[in-house]
DNA sequence: TGCCAAAATTAAATCGTTTCAATTCGTGAT
DNA sequence: ATCACGAATTGAAACGATTTAATTTTGGCA
């Protein structure tokens, strides 16, 4: 079939089909191609289906640039999450999608892999899509960057993590509260020596959590807790972090573990396992996020549970409210953690 | 301050700096900013180190869409996966993203959640976007459907399943051959009552893995290999799956599992212990990719492993070689997958 | 100093869609 | 048959960047 323009060379692609190719086929003009598919009630019924043949005959694919150039905004909404690999984030990012998916608004999905370069990076290249909203959960300290991301018109929206200002709405759990009720847990079954992994500090969840250790263990007479940082929050991270943990004089080793979340919960589960420890005899641990997979560890994982979807969903709906009425009034729902014991506190 | 043009109501957001912009900011003609920024050996230092003060000062962020109008292409390139919530697939992403991300190249993440309906929404996001390429693990029967795009300039490669024409290249793992290893696996250790859980078979994967148990029953004596198709797979899927399995009389219910992926083996050794079901005693339990919550499964999961990063990172340069010359030769990579033995096969 | 080639800069055209304002069409009332 | 009026259609002007071809500047050399 032969097209309105040339194929400029042998190796050239077919060229392909655009507005006004379909305005030809179908005798109207280029504007009545675009109400057809835009404004099906500015066109009669006979034309719209006319047009529609011709878009089918010819295959047409709208370019979303040239629309987006002249809309002057982008239906996407993009997403940044710590780390894809981890089932609480793809849970949290399948709700926000199945939200925005209802509303025709693609879901554009980036990693920042807890790296703070990537981080602005994905930014960046949002921002030079001209999305018209982010949803993200901070590594950096990036909170300047998103102030002036929003005086430029896109909305933003933080996940999983209080935003302090009350420039944008945020989703989160009560970290410090799960903090507590993990170490409460912990210290309820008699546990006194009580070691934290995870880390970056600088991510505030993590600060939190710690946080909510500590005050748990302030009232309890004897109770300690101590902190082992760790840069990523990976199971390798817990690995690494157990070893450190079981070089400790006797005397100084805990007797129980609050890992920060799940993937490290299980990396210390491996090596405590690997070293002959018994968990939670020796050690007990908790993890935190509940993911799926801590049910079902060889010894199920205790942990605290957050609703990683409805965040997710939730954040979606403050990000369109924002994004159609940008001043509508900012909000910082916040979920609450429950506590999920299983074998790796309570034994069998 | 004030930029070139004024916002046109209170609500608006600020008029957001433009190549114009830039270029009377640095006294400078728009050609020449684009210059500094696309083609900086065009441009004489002092220029170059203007310009980009002016962007500076002004936070230009370019507008892609222009740009992309422009250029008549997009550097970003689409990858759709079966399950983003499959820590597999996570990490094949990991691979591509790994390997695009060192050539600028964006990784649109798309997500069918094993539903041939998204599927083709997530392909029409892509072809709008006019995406340089698309990495794509099918669902649906999509294969005319890929012959367009590729006919339209949009190169595809495919992603863990051999392409059987050689219209496009592909990235995969013998999973015939996986399958014969897991079952042979299983009939080393004396079971031969066998049963497949996963599916649907229209995802070809499964089917050859299917195929790959039937070839190491076949020469075997009084080995069978029975199906149980599911619909998606997940551990629920798995879980229910159990159930219909366990529900069989006496007689015919099998003395191992083979599932298809590790997520359905999680869920049948959930529905399995709390059956009261002994792994791998009564049952013993297989499954494919060897994902990193196998191993720290309340009994760890034997599986078969597939090299996912690795395939994520070769499928990235197979499109790239694709989009930079379109009449390079296909390739069909062909990975080897490797039998991981645990208890849920060996016992302690 | 004057001339020329190379380097640097620029004006203007272009990408493909949507939208605005203007025009044409269709229908029912007079 | 004419008119009025809303509905349907359209031509042309945007959107904001990049690129091409043309122009200006620079600097080396006679």
């Amino acid at each position: 079939m032969v097209l309105g323009r040339e194929a400029k060379g042998i190796l050239r692609p077919m060229a392909v089909a655009q507005v006004r190719d379909v305005a030809a086929r179908a005798g109207v003009s280029p504007a009545t191609v675009s109400n057809a598919l835009n404004h099906p009630d500015k066109v009669s019924e006979k034309t719209r289906l006319r047009v529609h043949r011709a878009i089918e005959e010819l295959g047409y694919v709208r370019n979303d640039a040239a629309r987006q150039l002249r809309q002057q905004h982008n239906l996407a909404v993009g997403m940044i999450v710590l780390d894809i690999g981890n089932p609480f984030f793809a849970d949290v990012a399948r709700g926000a999608e199945n939200n925005l998916a209802a509303l025709q608004r693609p879901l554009l999905l980036g990693n920042s892999s807890q790296n703070a370069e990537r981080e602005l990076t994905q930014l960046r290249l949002f921002e030079e899509q001209r999305v018209d909203g982010i949803l993200i959960t901070p590594v950096g300290d990036v909170l300047g960057r998103l102030a002036q991301i929003k005086q430029r018109g896109i909305a933003v929206v933080i996940v999983d993590r209080e935003a302090g200002a009350d420039q944008f709405s945020s989703v989160s759990t009560n970290d410090r509260l799960g903090g507590r009720l993990a170490v409460q847990h912990l210290l309820d079954l008699g546990r006194r020596r009580i070691s934290v992994i995870g880390g970056p500090q600088m991510i505030r969840q993590v600060a939190h959590r710690h946080q909510g250790a500590q005050d748990a263990a302030a009232g309890v007479d004897g109770a300690q807790v101590s902190l082992f940082d760790t840069g990523t929050m990976d199971s390798q991270a817990g690995r690494e972090a157990t070893r450190a943990v079981l070089d400790l004089p006797r005397h100084e080793r805990p007797d129980a573990v609050f890992a920060t979340n799940d993937l490290v919960a299980l990396g210390v589960l491996q090596e405590l396992s690997r070293s002959g420890v018994r968990v939670p005899e020796d050690i007990a641990l908790i993890g935190y996020d509940d993911i799926q997979f801590a049910a079902s560890a060889t010894v199920p994982i205790s942990s605290i549970r957050q609703p990683a979807q409805e965040m997710g969903a939730r954040a979606a709906k403050l990000l369109v409210a924002a994004i159609e009425d940008p001043s509508s009034a900012v909000e910082h729902p916040v979920f609450t953690p429950a506590l999920v014991a299983r074998e790796s506190t309570l034994g069998h």
